[in-house]
DNA sequence: TATGAATGAGGATTCATTCAT
DNA sequence: CATGAATGAATCCTCATTCAT
């Protein structure tokens, strides 16, 4: 019986990581991040084995939460622009919401804590996209480039646009668009 | 403080920790950063008054380096279009050659410790190029986007380029012209 | 604290207990030796109030065990060195079927978190050897010495005895009797 | 240059475990142990890689500390009995001289901490010892044990006597010399 | 100036014990 | 009564920085 482990706490746990190394980077004091979650040092520790275990279930649960932004209304039948569209609209959408997840994914992502295993884990929750941008290799509507780069230069250019808009929440309309139209033309076969 | 005697020490100092910065990241010790380099530990500090500053010195010690790759025999008299093809050509050539410099200016712009003003500070190095967009835009030549958003869609589809060329070395051609054309759709004017 | 029901449980703690420190010692944490006891970590707290409780409960647990093993068929009406040869044969077999009890006598023995009363209290367990000591040494036949130091080196040259079987288990029977050998010519009246 | 590591310091620190683990066992803190020998927390640690470097270095130093008290005067020349005697003699005298080295030894040899290897080590010292036993065993003098056997009786009752001279300062004579006479009687060969 | 020993604040982690369930 | 989640004090160790040599 006893208390069962909750998952609120684990969440606060995440969510205290989030601020904290989104702020201080990823060498917050674990102690920091128990004290804003609101737990008790040792406790950071019955939720998750050590930082390292801490750092890598982060990068999953933010990534695992940028697939739900993107995939939940995710428009399966409409046309393949539109379906990229979609995705580069919600994933900016998402990133200007997030600025805090944002940065913590890129940091994690740098970091030599978060193993391969954990990256490629994450990525696969995006096949759907990559799925879709490979048939659209093949049917010619895109460059014929590996899905990969075309994937990963999706996910630089809306990084870019991230960055422009957090520099000017005024102008968000303006550079998802551009970022957009720059992205589409960089990818659409001539 | 006064500008020490031996500048290759401090040169040794300033490689070794790009080498293990690459390798450890930025929390990378500073008793080994002056191992490696083959001096004191206590030296470090004779020539970086403290590891901040050691951080910064060497972001701008390496986007110097990359100013000079770049801009040594910058054809100032060619086409917009050919000069911007060799910036890019220049910048991925570096960066294909310099592996480790390009992680360590990663890590340490996600890092904390280099400040706003030497990042602003690295990024004048690049005026020349910078203006040259800048004119490019104003005469209609690329899309009419501001000149620093131009500039960093040209700095993201770079760094995926080299990404993809590090994990590809037999592809570099491919992928260096591949991600030049994306990069010059991306930005030209329709 | 009332005596609890399960008087098993309380022995698979001490058995679990043995298990641990005699592998990890007397630091052997609380936690494992409920786990390999099979009930939950703060069970063990009610049948233990605290960990030196556990500590010192397991010495007289084991020395008990001993003083039976060595008691059960004592030879009360036999001639003393026959008594005496008793006592040595069932202490060294006890010692060698129990390996890990004889280690945690002794690393319990050398912690301080064994009470001097505990000690006390454990060895008066064995008052019929060492009455029989006393009364051999006054009647002649063992050497003049207090009992309780003849007892003590009847308990070190055991131990060494056993420390040889259990390092030469082929050897059993050929170190029981030299260490008797040199045991009984140390004690007895030249 | 720099300031040299001083054998002063090792020296303090490995004096102050001695104290601190006589008298709280191997677990005693290294900020203690640091404390008492006045040096910095972390200064033991530049002395000693870690604890268990230090435990078996500590291992290592009483045992040489005990060889020197033992070999100084070693008469070379004289017969067996007397050369024995007085191995005996200056090991216990050692030992009542010391008593807190004497605790941390076996609290060490008990420890897990403390490698086989070191404790083999630490035997070498007293190879003149041992040859003296092997060969007093071959002609006939001592019973024909196995010499490791021969020095284990003599290890285990030379402790059993500084036990009780601990417990009886005044008998130390009287101890010393029963318990030898126990000694002697149990290793002769009759 | 160069060195590396000295330092203590800081950080990850463990663990006996308590207490909600 | 049984459980194991919760806790924070305690512990080992690291590291930027200082300073004696």
């Amino acid at each position: 019986m006893a208390r069962p482990k909750s998952e609120d706490k684990q969440k606060a746990i995440l969510n205290a990581a989030i601020q904290e190394i989104a702020e201080h980077g990823v060498s917050a004091p674990t102690a920091r991040i128990a004290k804003i979650a609101g737990v008790g040092e040792g406790s950071l520790f019955t939720y998750f084995s050590n930082k390292d275990e801490l750092l890598n279930q982060l990068y999953l649960y933010i990534k695992e939460e940028l697939r739900e932004s993107m995939m939940s209304d995710y428009p399966k039948t409409e046309s393949v622009q539109n379906r990229i569209r979609h995705a580069w609209n919600t994933y900016v959408k998402w990133g200007v919401a997030n600025p805090q997840k944002r940065i913590v994914l890129a940091k994690l992502g740098m970091s030599n804590k978060v193993s391969e295993q954990t990256k490629t884990q994450g990525s696969e929750a995006f096949a759907d996209i990559f799925n879709m941008i490979s048939e659209s290799t093949a049917n010619g509507l895109l460059r014929n480039y590996p899905t990969s780069f075309l994937s990963a230069i999706m996910g630089s250019l809306a990084d870019t646009t991230m960055n422009f808009i957090a520099g000017n929440p005024a102008q968000t309309e303006y550079f998802n668009n551009a970022g957009f139209e720059a992205f589409w033309s960089a990818i659409v076969n001539a």
